[in-house]
DNA sequence: TTGTGTGCAAAAGCTTTGCATGTTG
DNA sequence: CAACATGCAAAGCTTTTGCACACAA
C-alpha cells in the first residue's frame, strides 16, 4: 500500500522527469502540462481523455481537451503514462511511472480492468523479435473474459 | 501454401456455417451478407471496414457501409472473423476460420504486420484465468517494433 | 520580443442510427 | 404480408486542426 510520503516521492520525480524532458526538447514548461500531469498521478485508474479533461473543469482548472491531447502525448513519449486501446475505440491510459510493467484482463460484460505480470511475455518478445528481426519496443497483451457473479452484467458504455 | 482446391473447400465450409448461424439465430439469408463474407474468404491480408467496402463497391456490387458493418459484426459473432486494434482508432479484420491461431508484430514505421504462434500464451491465458477467477474468452497480443531496414520508415496512414 | 502553447470551435475520421424502401421467410 | 435487412444520409463520438491570443524563454 503507497503512502502518503511514497506518492508525494513519486510525483516530485516525475514532474523533475517531465521538467527534464521538455527542456531536452526544447518544449515550453506550462503551468497547463504540469497540472495534467500531476492530475494523472493522483489517480489510481484507467481513464480516457474526456474523463481527465472533465475532471479537471469541475476542479474549476482551465483547460482545452487540444492541451489535454497534446499533453498526453507527451507523457506518453517520455514513458510517464502508458495509453491502451481495450478493444473499444477509445484510447485509454494510466501512469506507468515507478510502477511494475503488467498487462490486463478486461471483463467483457461490465469493463472492469485488472492488472497481472507474466515473465514469459518477456520470453516470447525476445524470441520473436529475433525470429522476425525486429526491433520490438513494447507490447500490449489483453485478456478478455467474464468476471465472477458480482458484475452483473451491466457492461459499461 | 494454399491450392485453390483447399481455398474452394474452406469458403464452402464457412458459407454454411455462416448459414447455420443466421438460421440459429433467426437471422435473414441475404445476397449481401454472403457476398461480403465471399469477399473477404478471398482476400489474405488484414482490413478495415472502409477497405471493404471500396473494394466491393469498385467491383460494382451494390452495398452500403451500414451492411458492411453489420455482416462484420455478425462474422466476427460466429468467430469466422476476427477483429483487432492495432493501436490506432480503426478496426481490422481478418478471416479466422480454417487459420492457426495467431498474434500479431506490428511495425509502427510502416504499418507492416508479421503473425506469430507462441504456445506460452494458452499458459497464460489459463493460469490468469484461474488465478483471477476470469472465465477467459479471448485475447489480443500485439508485439510493436521496427522492422529491418526495409521498411523506409514510411509510416502508413 | 519572438515564437511556441493554449483555448475554442470547427473539421476530420470511424462507426452507428433513423427512416423509407425492399425483400426474406 | 409482416418483420427484418438494406441503402442512404445524418448524427455521434473521439481525436485533430486552424486561428487568434497569451505567455514562456
Amino acid at each position: 500500500m503507497a503512502t502518503t510520503k511514497h506518492t508525494d516521492r513519486i510525483l516530485k520525480e516525475v514532474l523533475n522527469i517531465f521538467s527534464t524532458h521538455l527542456e531536452q526538447n526544447s518544449l515550453r514548461k506550462t503551468p497547463e502540462r504540469f497540472a495534467i500531469l500531476e492530475e494523472i498521478y493522483g489517480r489510481d485508474d484507467h481513464f480516457d481523455a474526456e474523463a481527465l479533461y472533465i475532471h479537471m473543469k469541475n476542479q474549476n482548472y482551465r483547460v482545452s481537451r487540444a492541451t489535454v491531447y497534446n499533453t498526453l502525448e507527451l507523457l506518453v513519449n517520455c514513458d510517464l503514462v502508458k495509453k491502451h486501446q481495450f478493444g473499444k475505440n477509445l484510447a485509454q491510459y494510466e501512469k506507468s511511472y515507478g510502477f511494475k510493467q503488467h498487462d490486463h484482463l478486461i471483463c467483457v460484460d461490465c469493463g472492469k480492468v485488472l492488472e497481472f505480470c507474466d515473465p514469459r511475455i518477456q520470453n516470447i518478445k525476445n524470441m520473436m523479435g529475433e525470429l522476425l528481426k525486429f526491433k520490438i519496443t513494447h507490447h500490449s497483451l489483453n485478456l478478455y473474459g467474464q468476471c465472477d457473479g458480482a458484475c452483473e452484467r451491466t457492461r459499461k458504455s
